[in-house]
RNA sequence: GGCGGCGUGGCCAAGUGGACUAAGGCGACGGUUUGCAAAACCGUUAUUCAUGGGUUCGAAUCCCAUCGCCGCCUCCA
């Protein structure tokens, strides 16, 4: 059984098979860049990251696009919206591309921690201006658009299946509108493909139509078209957007090139935060950098960023996820669990015998590696996922209290935490740091390594008060002292 | 008003008709180990899946009702 997935579209799990064999051309809706990164994108793109992370894994051949939206677009499809961008520059007083570009690099650096596979394109909707208006002049030119002062709309009405994603139909809509209809439009559905700037909109294009900006749907459907084609395999984006952006991405397409737009649309669920809707007003907005720092009045500490990965590995990404300090906490532990079991392992490897491996372990390890992508094919059951690697960290456990375990029997369990928990789940990564990183760690392990040495000469002595004092000096600290048969390691809490 | 989701042990969370006498993680407790710890290992921690009916040989899983929670419909991942 190869891998399901659950398409929106047709609301079923469907066999994925690519439209060429062995390659995939994957779209994921990208972050707007006015503001840092919050624990609800860490979801949304930990998700995305996993499919590409699998897909790649069966030995797909995949193009990964994710935009960054840089263009303000506005609140609202009537004229009074204001454009979010600018208003986050006027806040911070600089010009909106350099408030894009800061975010931006601020982004790159979150998914980074969070050890996120890069996008292959990054396309930014500002460098895309051009593709965007020749979309707008193909949908007027097959009269699905019309222009009214400057602007111009998508006309649902021409468009017959305008709805099927999200399961709206177009006339329960018209009555149930709760925004003030703009006079421009010809139905209360239709949406913007252009937008006519007022002279103080700063971010704005000449374009056939004078001056203006895209709408808010378009780039998505023009950087898609130009990076992957007219069709492309998975659509990824987090389910709010599933109506109206991607429903409107469907018309937009589908209208100007007369063929599918997408196969599979993805759709990841929202994050709450103390069971809650994260919002700036609820006081329950983190940010992903306070939650890597621990630099929040709901968080009782730092978390490790990949413990923040393992905590929405935990869930599916199609329930909504709840963070709380409790949940982190507890995927903190049990990221920390994979890790040293994955440190001891490794370390073991450099004083192991040599000798064949064991061929009952290379069993097991070969039922754990079924049932991970068992797990991994029944629509990116990642719970179950981890918890296969939480069987091989059990395995591991054992090995590592037993001397006579082989170098090649250690090898193999290595490889199957890299293959699994490293290349597919990306929690495990190949080199840990002794501590977090930073200029000063060199001098805390000196430090640390030589009270360490007093401590044992101490303990030698049978002096155990004052190996006990300095024992508890470091755990004051945060610094916990393990005592094993190789001597004495040291980890930060 | 329209559409959709959820309610599983102290907490997080899989499972969605029969291998469920319900994964896994966290926490707690007991044991092994340790000078004492930490880590690890072993064991214990839901006869029960919001509540009440029903369908079925069989339901956490399907249907109906009730209660509670949440989301989308306006930018949002």
């Amino acid at each position: 059984m190869g891998l399901e997935l659950h398409n929106t579209l047709t609301r079923s799990k469907d066999e994925f098979k690519p439209l060429k064999k062995g390659v995939v051309g994957m779209y994921v809706c990208g972050p707007t860049v006015y503001g840092h990164a919050h624990l609800g994108h860490a979801k949304s793109y930990v998700s995305f990251d996993i499919l590409v992370r699998y897909l790649r894994y069966l030995g797909y051949q995949v193009t990964y696009v994710q935009n960054i939206t840089d263009v303000g677009h506005l609140t609202d499809d009537a004229d009074e919206g204001e454009d979010k961008l600018e208003v986050a520059a006027k806040e911070e007083k600089k010009h909106p591309m350099a408030l894009a570009e800061y975010y931006t690099h601020s982004y790159f650096e979150d998914m980074d921690k969070l050890n996120c596979v890069r996008p292959d394109i990054s396309p930014r909707a500002s460098g895309h201006i051009v593709e965007q208006i020749e979309l707008v002049k193909t949908l007027l030119e097959k009269d699905y658009a019309y222009e009214v002062n400057g602007s111009v709309y998508f006309d649902v009405s021409k468009f017959k299946e305008y709805g099927k994603l999200s399961g709206r139909n177009v006339e329960d809509m018209q009555t149930g509108t709760r925004v003030e209809v703009s006079p421009d439009k010809k139905n209360a559905v239709d949406f913007a493909l252009w937008k006519k700037a007022e002279a103080n909109h700063i971010m704005q294009w000449p374009s056939p139509w004078g001056m203006g900006y895209p709408g808010w749907h378009l780039e998505c459907s023009a950087m898609s078209m130009k990076y992957l084609g007219k069709t492309i395999d998975i659509h990824g984006g987090g389910i709010e957007n599933q109506f109206p952006h991607h429903e409107c991405e469907i018309a937009q397409s589908e209208a100007a090139n007369d063929v599918e737009f997408v196969r599979y649309w993805i759709h990841n669920n929202m994050v709450t935060v103390d069971n809650q809707k994260m919002g700036k007003s609820l006081n329950n907005f983190i940010t992903l950098k306070q939650a890597f720092s621990g630099s929040h009045e709901r968080l009782t500490r730092h978390y490790d960023p990949l413990a923040v990965r393992q905590l929405i590995l935990n869930s599916h990404y199609r329930s909504t996820l709840d963070f709380s300090d409790a949940a982190l906490f507890a995927a903190q532990s049990g990221y920390e669990k994979i890790t040293q079991a994955v440190k001891s392992v490794r370390t073991n490897m450099n004083t192991a015998s040599a000798g064949d491996a064991d061929e009952e372990i290379i069993k097991e390890l070969s039922q754990l590696k079924e049932k991970f992508e068992a797990a991994m094919n029944d629509d990116l059951n990642t719970s179950i996922a981890l918890s296969v690697i939480f069987e091989l960290v059990r395995l591991a456990n054992k090995l590592t209290e037993d001397t006579s375990v082989t170098l090649e029997t250690y090898k193999a369990v290595e490889e199957l935490f890299d293959k699994l928990a490293g290349d597919v789940l990306g929690v495990v990564v190949d080199e840990y740091p002794q501590s977090g990183g930073g200029s000063d760690d060199e001098m805390v392990a000196k430090l640390v390594d030589g009270l360490i040495e007093r401590r044992n000469d101490a303990r030698e002595r049978k002096d155990f008060a004052a190996a006990d004092a300095i024992r508890d000096n470091l755990t004051e600290i945060g610094i916990i002292l393990e005592d094993t048969a190789e001597g004495t390691a040291w980890r930060r809490k």
